[in-house]
DNA sequence: AATAAAATGAAAAATATTTTCAAAAATCTA
DNA sequence: TAGATTTTTGAAAATATTTTTCATTTTATT
């Protein structure tokens, strides 16, 4: 799910030989320096020959070194974002406003590139069953994922009338005690754990109604009631609670998942598209 | 506001001397291949000769050609992002789930790479001023970009109670009507002109409310009326009207405001983070 | 254990990059 | 504007880097 050149050497590192292997080892401990070195300090520093060196960039599909070299620094590009010193968490009062800026903004993509990683085709597939075969769909969250729930419910409210929004939790519980087995749960939960929400998911469960979950942890107690688990990226500490990054990855995860609806269903698309154009430009000045 | 190398080369051009604009405009037009060349070959392509590239890299800051390239490389992951095959706009029908998911994805770096690129550390700081020293905020915004006010609206209540959000465009304007010079006006609107928005904004400069705008649009008829105007970026066409990827910019702004914001108001910002800390604690399992 | 196949590194060959230096162009000065 | 000075330039030499070749070692197979 990625072109990156260290996720290609991972992939194929069972395959490689032992002079490979112990290039790729270097390679991974000094990915971000290795992009700088010629050929025969990458020798000398990872202890295989220049020409071990070479057949090694041929076998990743590379024309050579310096081929391996550009993939290593645009794949720089994304792994320095993961550097700590690039996280918002070690932002401090002397960081400039601009620097905070920088910081937020790989943090941010950071989010993004972890929940493509994360995305999981299958799971996408059986969501997008769940959601096309529903009768209504409920879109559900709690505190700072009650936003995404909401925008869930906008996003494919451009294209279907089936999706349904609640914002308050006990409305929530009655809402799904009323709901019927042709209905689906779409619920956002970054922790995957609060109180109310186990509630609602213990009421469905009773009314076999399925779940589709979002958030980040695989294993939370939400996840276990879940019928599809889709995980979002971003490792946000308990002190960053509420940090918009993780959203980006869950917002970015809504409009896949929307893709794929549409995608199923390309009659709804295509008539929703110009209707809601129209509905909207009516809206504008 | 980055670190790109072609907007380096921007920043310089006018200083570069009559082989460097030869050679800096051969590399702009040839910007995603420029890295793959033999600096014999460029030096035959741009018609300037092999030392004179190897002098516009040193003026750069480089180490040399070499440096060079990879810096292009670095920069190519970006632009890349541009290129019209990479855009949603381009998804068909043909195209895979997971080459899907690229492009979105490829699209929603893209919003954040334009909206960094956006950011004027003035603007926010006039903003930050407006917020800090306001009564009350109201976050306002209609149709898609209601979510977003309301994202603001969760997101600084972890740090003050001042803010308010208002989803109805009625109940908008009758807040509106009630508010003094002292309040502030948070309002979201990517177009930058819908009817229900010029109403509440014709109220607000009667009463002289100052507004703060984000949009794309700077010289949408929102932006007249407002005091402060955030830009975000992410060029979304009409059919793809409701796109997250022009709201993760937004999301990436509204955190970037908000910590400007704590960054000014730092006994808030502390206090707020443990006492939010807790309640979230409270409600989880 | 003998053989075949694959992998490896030293060194030669091929490429690529940088530096030097003299010539050309641009800028300045009177 | 003519002449002096500085800056810029490219050809070619010097240096550095990468690739290929080939003899040797290692591994796998029978």
């Amino acid at each position: 799910m990625s072109g990156n050149i260290l996720e290609n050497i991972t992939e194929q590192y069972h395959s490689l030989t032992r002079s490979g292997k112990k290039l790729a080892d270097y390679i991974f401990a000094n990915a971000s320096t290795t992009q700088y070195l010629p050929i025969s300090t990458l020798a000398e520093n990872s202890g295989v020959s220049e020409a071990s060196i070479t057949r090694f960039c041929h076998n990743l599909g590379l024309s050579g070194y310096n081929d391996f070299k550009l993939a290593l620094a645009k794949s720089d590009y994304v792994t320095d974002l993961g550097d700590p010193s690039n996280s918002p968490e070690t932002i401090t009062a002397e960081d400039t406003l601009s620097n905070v800026f920088q910081k937020l903004h790989a943090s941010n993509i950071l989010s993004l590139n972890e929940t493509l990683e994360l995305l999981d085709e299958q799971n996408i597939s059986k969501a997008v069953d769940l959601l096309s075969n529903a009768d209504r769909v409920f879109c559900f969250g709690q505190g700072g994922s009650m936003v995404m729930a909401m925008e869930a419910w906008a996003r494919f409210s451009t294209a279907t009338s089936h999706f349904i929004h609640i914002e308050d939790s006990h409305m929530q519980a009655m809402n799904i005690a009323l709901a019927t087995s042709q209905d689906v749960i779409l619920f956002f939960s970054y922790s995957g754990s609060t109180k109310d929400m186990e509630d609602i998911m213990n009421i469905a469960k009773d009314k076999n109604i399925s779940i589709i979950l979002v958030t980040h942890f695989p294993k939370s107690r939400a996840a276990g009631f879940a019928d599809v688990v889709l995980l979002c990226g971003y490792n946000e500490s308990p002190l960053q609670s509420g940090s918009v990054a993780a959203k980006v990855g869950q917002l970015f995860l809504i409009e896949c998942l929307f893709y794929g609806f549409c995608k199923r269903n390309p009659e709804l698309y295509a008539a929703a598209r110009s209707a809601s154009a129209e509905a909207i430009a009516q809206k504008l000045l």
